[in-house]
DNA sequence: TTGGTATTGAAAATCATTCTCAATCTCAGG
DNA sequence: CCTGAGATTGAGAATGATTTTCAATACCAA
């Protein structure tokens, strides 16, 4: 049995150690069930899937970060029924109550991901494409100095560093 | 005489440094038709007021991010008659070619800027899309310590930051 | 000057996302 | 367990930015 992590708790009312560690189905559907009141919004079928498919991508499938399409089309597999609106619409409750977090990278369309505990940036080989993750509060607390500076209330913030990790710095650069 | 900066210079094949300084009308023509070839493309009338707008967008009224729209504007104010397809064609290639560079951020449309001698970095009100560009050394050599720490040589980086501009501080929350 | 190609403008197409609205569902209070 | 006010839903239309299509036109090397 492989630890498994419960869904969005650390946003969640602080539970005991053994509820946390202890994670089942039901337990599970309780999760989303506070997730959605939390949100003040009502409990339908729909968000309760569209939290499980969410939750199922980034435990199951690994996958980091999904676009609403995406996630519409997992929603989907499982109950055609379900709108597009819908995904689109609860996505964005997620995003605005800070569940998940909304990636935009350029011109493509946002991904979600659900918000982690620890805040971390990335610093991604541009040859092998492997990703460290770090956090830094010097460099943390230089940026609300900046955004001071010019008067602003600084809400959120992109950092990727980008260069040659140690294995690929001692191959033949690729192509 | 304030000292005007020849538009793009940096970019194209080095001058002897009085033709640098020396910048009037003719030379920013030439300047305009170097940059065009430069980028493969022949010389229109209409890539060479979207270049002149652009230009003069940033030395002239200060812009120094303008969405296509926005530019397009300008243009159509010169010569009605140059479609906004061409305007977005042709910042399309300016910034596959790294003559400008595009800022996105958010829903909001894309942002275009000269491309600078120097780095910078932008902070970018979410609700209105205004940019601040910045510069401070002290984060960027903390990111080299990052990626020292892992090993990394770092080659680049992006750092967007994200709040509300004054302006939007004192406004009610859009609509 | 001229012809082969690149470029153009206008309109239509795309793409992601949001809105509209009548039908349906949720849940607090009875 | 009912009920009804109000929240939520799905379908499709609307939006907004950008891209594509294509016939007409402009550029420029020869």
């Amino acid at each position: 049995m492989s630890k498994t992590i419960p869904p969005f708790s650390h946003l969640l009312p602080r539970q005991n150690e053994s509820e946390i560690i202890k994670f089942d189905e039901r337990n599970q559907t309780d999760d989303f069930k506070k997730i959605i009141r939390a949100m003040g919004l009502k409990i339908t079928e729909q968000r309760m899937l569209i939290l499980r498919c969410l939750h199922d991508a980034e435990v199951q499938s690994g996958e980091r970060h999904v676009t609403a399409q995406e996630l519409f089309e997992k929603v989907a597999a499982v109950d055609s029924s379900v709108g597009f609106a819908t995904v689109y619409r609860f996505l964005r409750n997620l995003a605005e109550k800070k569940f998940v977090t909304e990636v935009r990278m350029g011109g493509q369309s946002s991904r979600y991901e659900l918000t982690t505990q620890h805040h971390h940036d990335h610093l991604t080989c541009t040859s092998c494409g492997k990703i460290c993750e770090f956090e830094n509060p010097k460099i943390e607390k230089l940026q609300s100095q900046v955004a001071d500076h010019f008067g602003f209330i600084l809400t959120s913030h992109i950092l990727e560093l980008y260069g040659l990790c140690p294995s690929c710095q001692a191959k033949p650069p690729v192509k």
